[in-house]
RNA sequence: GAGGAGGUAGCUCAGUCGGUAGAGCAACGGAUUUUUAAUCCGUAGGUCCGGGGUUCGAUCCCCCGCCUCCUCACCA
């Protein structure tokens, strides 16, 4: 790089390659000489340049090159005085352009040609104007150009030719004509002599400029951090993109309209909540200055819509973003969209219904086939859908009732997972999504989940020990997921109370295991140390500074046992404040811990640290702090207060609109639907 | 969070057992009046992701970091 300058052909360069003939024993002396020879060609060139410097800009290299090109086409352009006479100032800026014929019907006014038959290329079928991007250009001479240009359905050939369109407009388009601009066209529909459909321009003209370079007009764009961060390249270069975005913006207004006709209301609730309730995931949080308080992104819809339930309105969706605050895969987005959907004295089987309803007909009628070809297999979406018990999958490919605690272990011990700290109900769910979930892969609906893995739904009518729920699947996708909902207020409270208690009662065990640990882990330290000094002479260097060491994980552990010693004394309080239906206490028992004055100004430091540090040997402790945290463990008062005023029996249903258009489109991640999937940031040069 | 792969011209990609980086497309100049990924001749274009180290010499070897992808884990 040093001696660039010099050009490909540069004499010192040109020595440098015949370095390979050069003895290996010479080689040093060789290259030590052109190292010398370099850096005084170099210093020289440096000065001049510093002489020349600020006289011009330089030529610039690269893409500010390849800009400046098309900016000086900009500028002839736009001070073209046939274009200025026409257009005004700024032509190439564009403004309304009416009557347009999107491509796809202009191409149907060509007469299909029959087997063998000659195109006429003199006849013409019509005029029309479009206005597309031009994707391919292939000059054939001064006097005719042919063009490829696309619009959002389809693309076709436009020729500009001196027969049919101005001397003048076809010389100053030849020059400032780049490839990805935007242009308008009148002109003829005829054949050409290839038989190939074409608009012969009689005027064109420039609406925008594309002023960066395209990537290539063959390959498209590969690197699918480019695809990702900037979507209007990709949907540009890749057909199938366009296709795949046109395809789920499709199957969203169908799912509204197959809604509507059943006589769903389409209502919306709120993003913005002050306790994320209706699932059991982690939420993104938020502070809202006018009232200062601290608010969360929602995590699901289903608490407002069945307080809804209980207003009156009998038949509601929402169909909308949620926001989780977990894990990013091929099949999550912190993001994504959903609809929920909850019918008043309905149950489960409406709910099966509308399920295996509406996902068959987006099938049939966005790809032509209830079966449709996913990651290269058939998957069938034609209803009736199985229905499928959840304990027998369990038994059928896991080998083990979902009540055999032991066998659960043993199988997850088999799987390589540690099930100890687990709840049985997360033995459960672990076994049955590593054994069972894996053989759902044509559509199909998973029923009588053990009651306690859904908290906001009825007991089945006939067996109080399972729920009256499903989960669709298809592919090993969840794609939906419905109850016949819980209206029993008491029942509901008793539900999120136990949920709740369960977490503190494990995490109360967990502390107290922490505490225990920590003694044992400084213990053996010193142990080692001690009997390290005695087997071996040490320096007095060595010694101070294995001292320094020992202090400060004392002085570490000295505040993660304070820290313990206060989360204990919290689970303790939370517990045996008996029932915890009240939110308000709740939040009370939040202040102290925040307040308090056991937990030191050192320790407090200590946690935010841990917080933000990435350091994982606390990383258990930082957990429980954080469940202690926790608002999807809030108990909702208003919530229930809704259903003591009663609310209707009824079905609810929630669906994944990203998975099914991932289904429907052949996408193999959840980032090939979502038009701006979530990246990180870039670093941003200085 | 763990492991694996990758980051080279505007784009798609080669390559260097460590000796100063190449092709196709795009760009620029020219030829060409029915091409269609047009063709032909010529020209220019690079912080080989960033930072350190080893070396006479690093795009290549070593260490650290950033970003992406894949697999797994987490996520009803």
């Amino acid at each position: 790089m040093r001696i660039a300058y010099l050009g490909k052909k540069g004499k010192l360069k040109a020595a440098m390659a015949q370095m390979g003939t050069v003895s290996k024993e010479d080689r040093p002396k060789v290259g030590q000489h052109a190292n010398e020879v370099g850096a005084k060609i170099e210093a020289a060139f440096a000065e001049a340049q510093a002489r020349i410097a600020g006289a011009s800009g330089g030529a610039g290299a690269g893409i500010e090159m390849l800009k400046q090109e098309r900016l000086a086409k900009l500028k002839r352009y736009n001070e073209d005085p046939q274009i200025v006479a026409k257009y005004g100032k700024d032509a190439a800026w564009g403004g309304k352009f009416e009557n347009v014929t999107p491509i796809a019907e202009a191409l149907k006014k060509f007469p299909p040609l029959k087997e063998g038959e000659q195109p006429k290329s003199e006849t013409a079928f019509g005029k029309v104007r479009i206005a597309a991007r031009m994707t391919l250009r292939r000059d054939q001479s001064k006097k005719l150009i042919f063009l490829t240009v696309q619009d959002q359905d389809a693309s076709m050939q436009v020729a500009l030719w001196n027969q049919k369109l101005n001397e003048q407009t076809l010389a100053l388009l030849r020059d400032t004509l780049d490839l990805w601009d935007i242009v308008g066209f009148d002109g003829e529909l005829a054949y050409t002599q290839k038989g190939e459909p074409t608009l012969w321009a009689t005027e064109a003209r420039i609406l925008s400029k594309c002023i960066l370079p395209p990537p290539d007009k063959h390959h498209g764009i590969h690197d699918k951090e480019i695809r990702y961060r900037q979507r209007y390249l990709d949907l540009i270069a890749s057909p199938e993109s366009r296709r795949t975005f046109i395809l789920r913006s499709k199957a969203v207004a169908r799912t509204r309209r197959y809604l509507d006709e059943k006589g769903f209301l389409e209502v919306e609730t709120p993003v913005l909540q002050t306790i994320p309730g209706g699932a059991a995931a982690r939420p993104f949080k938020t502070h809202l200055n006018a009232l200062g308080i601290d608010m969360y992104l929602r995590i699901a819809t289903e608490i407002p819509l069945k307080k809804l339930l209980v207003g009156g309105l009998e038949k509601v969706y929402e169909l909308g973003r949620l926001f989780r605050n977990e894990g990013v895969d091929y099949s999550h987005n912190p993001e994504f969209t959903t609809f929920e959907a909850y019918q008043a004295y309905g149950n489960l089987d409406d709910m099966m219904a509308l399920t295996e309803g509406l996902v068959s007909t987006l099938a049939q009628e966005l790809t032509g086939s209830t079966t449709i070809t996913w990651r290269g297999k058939p998957v069938k979406f034609a209803a009736p859908w199985p229905r499928l018990d959840y304990c027998e999958l369990l038994k059928k490919h896991a080998g083990v009732a979902y009540d055999d605690e032991a066998g659960l272990d043993r199988k997850l011990k088999e799987l390589g997972e540690d099930p100890s700290g687990m709840t049985h109900v997360d033995k459960i769910d672990a076994v049955f999504g590593s054994c069972a979930e894996e053989h759902l892969w044509d559509a199909c609906f998973v029923i009588n989940q053990p009651v306690e893995m859904s908290p906001l739904c009825k007991a089945h009518p006939q067996n109080p020990k399972l729920a009256h729920r499903f989960e669709a699947f298809a592919a090993k996708l969840e794609i939906a997921n419905a109850y016949s909902e819980l209206n029993d207020p008491i029942e509901q409270e008793n539900r999120l109370t136990d949920q709740f208690g369960k977490y503190m009662n494990d995490d109360l065990d967990l502390l107290s295991e922490y505490q225990d640990q920590i003694d044992k882990d400084l213990a053996d330290l010193e142990n080692r140390v001690n009997s390290l000094k005695a087997s071996s002479p040490i320096t007095d260097a060595e010694t101070s500074s294995v001292a320094k060491v020992l202090a400060q994980l004392k002085e570490e552990n000295s505040l993660v046992k304070n820290l313990v010693r206060y989360g204990v004394h919290i689970a303790h309080n939370l517990v045996q404040s008996g029932k915890l239906g009240s939110n308000q206490k709740f939040a009370d028992a939040f202040k102290n811990f925040a307040r308090t004055s056991e937990i030191s100004d050192r320790s407090r430091k200590f946690l935010v640290d841990l917080r933000s540090s990435n350091q994982s040997r606390h990383k258990d402790l930082l957990k429980i702090f954080e469940r202690f945290s926790d608002p999807s463990l809030l108990i909702d008062r208003d919530f229930l207060c809704a259903l003591e005023h009663g609310m209707p029996p009824a079905g609810g249903m929630g669906m994944g609109i990203d998975r099914i258009t991932m289904l429907l489109a052949g996408a193999d991640s959840i980032r090939d639907v979502i038009l701006f999937p979530l990246m990180r940031p870039e670093e941003k040069q200085p």
